[in-house]
RNA sequence: GGCCACGUGGCGGAGUGGUUACGCAGCGGAUUGCAAAUCCGCGUACUCCGGUUCAAUUCCGGACGUGGCCUCCA
């Protein structure tokens, strides 16, 4: 297929720019995944589907085979020590916290899943890179960019001459917040750890500068430029992580590598708010993942992945969503109006998504005028007997991770309810002898099942019926 | 206080220097025994104030509002 042209918005330089791969063959992609120790919410659902279909488009566009999507576990983390205590207190503290990660990360990935994500290329942990975090604190220090004191390993962020250019802030301005704990112990106020020491009752590893543990932002430069180099192409994350978590990988990157740049292009998507708020656990007005699928807690009902997916796409990845029961039902209603209009095509393995809608994603993931695109496929794929659409759009909604019978089945599947074609033919018997009080009663009864039947005539003019089931 | 986004109809959400999407909900119609599904049609908008212009929702400036980051957070 033609290859068109990628444009994304780089955070770093505030612009759309268009994509240039360093490496056609190995489309390199960088996304801060977890910190494993409690449910993931559907903000942080948000991310992983983000990155997941830049994932998609990445790989329509270069290749399966050609793109390398990265996204860490994050298993080192003073949150996960204290659930480890708290959740595990007779065990061992390393079998407490591999049992508080290895439960966390599960469940995570069976949640991504059910949002329509595809499994990244590898998901390394941070456990698994501490010596590549020692390596590169070790060349830090030789370089001069970092500093040992008071039992830490401090980056030195005045030793790089521009620093905070992601962020697009720069050390007074820093200095001017009030915000930052001054701490005797740092050249600088904005000198971030790279190393600390740990307690006997903490996690640690031994390392050249005593037992500890690796500060927060360097299990992402080791990660990244263990599986993806030392330059690679797309970094992503949430908003919030551009300060200072994605600043200072930056800083350790570039200044542990000698690099002009640690990524070529920077992505972060915006928030979900609940009444105007950001949804965070901080805040605590958030809905796990799980929470939405399994139980009742949102909207007095369970809603399905690939709702919740359509629900996080229908906005621009850069702008805000209010999160709303509303919203849901909306996604919902389209979903289900996608796969009804493209029920009965059969796929094959090749089958590829509509080339309108790679194109509208291709201009900085626009899926909301992707979304226009596949409304008016399904609109054709409506129009009697329109195959082409209806298999382009089954091939499209399958592209972008959403399944084709999730909200409904029908005819054609195998699924088909006992008893059912009985009920049908008994009630065209009903109807053919303008019985309907009978027709009618038989047609409420299969709707309290959930069952939607639809007449329609034949080519001879013969009553028929059509039947779906809503999930 | 510093920095960054954003303000379009009941809702979601495009786009454009003049004719002004698309979807949901609403209304009317076709179809139907009645429905459902489908199709056709309709309505209300561009935060405010200046400026540029023959003409601005669209460009410029300002105001106001909302959200985010500056501390763990997707």
């Amino acid at each position: 297929m033609t290859t068109p042209q990628l444009t994304l918005y780089n955070t770093l330089t505030r612009t759309k720019e268009t994509f240039v791969p360093i490496d056609v063959g190995n489309v390199c992609m960088y996304a801060c995944g977890p910190t494993v120790y409690d449910f993931a919410h559907i903000g942080n659902g948000r991310m992983a589907i983000v990155f997941d279909l830049l994932f998609r488009l990445l790989r329509q566009v270069y290749g399966t085979d050609h793109v390398t999507y990265v996204r860490n576990i994050t298993d080192v983390d003073d949150k996960i020590n204290a659930r480890a205590a708290r959740d595990f207190p007779g065990l061992p503290l390393n079998d407490a916290i591999r049992r508080v990660t290895e439960g966390t990360a599960a469940q995570y990935q069976s949640d991504v899943t059910a949002l329509g994500c595809l499994e990244p290329t590898i998901q390394p942990r941070a456990t698994d890179n501490i010596a590549e975090m020692q390596a590169l604190i070790g060349l830090l220090i030789r370089r001069g960019h970092a500093y040992v004191t008071n039992g830490e390993v401090l980056f030195a962020v005045s030793s790089m001459s521009d620093y905070g250019k992601l962020s697009g802030r720069n050390l007074e301005d820093n200095l001017a917040g009030a915000r930052i704990a001054v701490e005797a112990h740092k050249r600088n106020p904005a000198d971030f750890v790279l190393w600390k020491q740990s307690s006997d009752d903490q996690s640690g590893w031994d390392s050249p500068w005593g037992r500890g543990r690796p500060g927060w932002h360097i299990e992402c430069s080791a990660m990244s430029g263990r599986y993806l180099g030392q330059l690679f192409d797309i970094h992503g994350g949430g908003l919030d992580l551009i300060f200072p978590h994605h600043e200072n990988e930056i800083a350790q990157s570039r200044c542990a590598h000698g690099t002009p740049a640690m990524a070529n292009v920077w992505m972060h998507n915006s928030f979900l708010q609940v009444k105007g708020q950001k949804m965070s656990k901080s805040l605590g007005n958030f809905f796990t993942i799980a929470q939405l699928l399994e139980t009742k807690d949102f909207g007095g009902r369970q809603w399905p992945g690939d709702v919740l997916r359509l629900a996080m796409l229908m906005t621009h990845y850069r702008e805000p969503i209010d999160f709303t029961v509303k919203r849901l039902e909306e996604a919902e209603t389209k979903l289900r109006d996608w796969q009804r209009a493209a029920q009965g095509a059969t796929l094959a393995d090749g089958d590829g998504p509509d080339a309108s809608v790679v194109s509208e994603l291709a201009d900085d993931l626009g899926f909301h005028r992707a979304n226009i695109a596949l409304d008016v496929i399904a609109k054709k794929a409506n129009r009697e007997g329109n195959e082409v659409a209806k298999h382009c759009l089954a091939a499209t909604l399958r592209f972008l991770g959403f399944g084709l019978d999730t909200l409904l089945v029908s005819e054609g599947e195998t699924a088909e309810p006992p008893h059912l074609a009985a009920a049908i033919a008994e009630r065209l018997d009903a109807c053919n002898a303008k019985d309907f009080a009978k027709a009618d009663a038989i047609r409420a009864q299969l709707a309290e099942q959930g069952i939607t039947l639809m007449d329609y005539k034949d080519e001879t003019g013969a009553r028929q019926t059509r039947w779906e089931i809503r999930r």
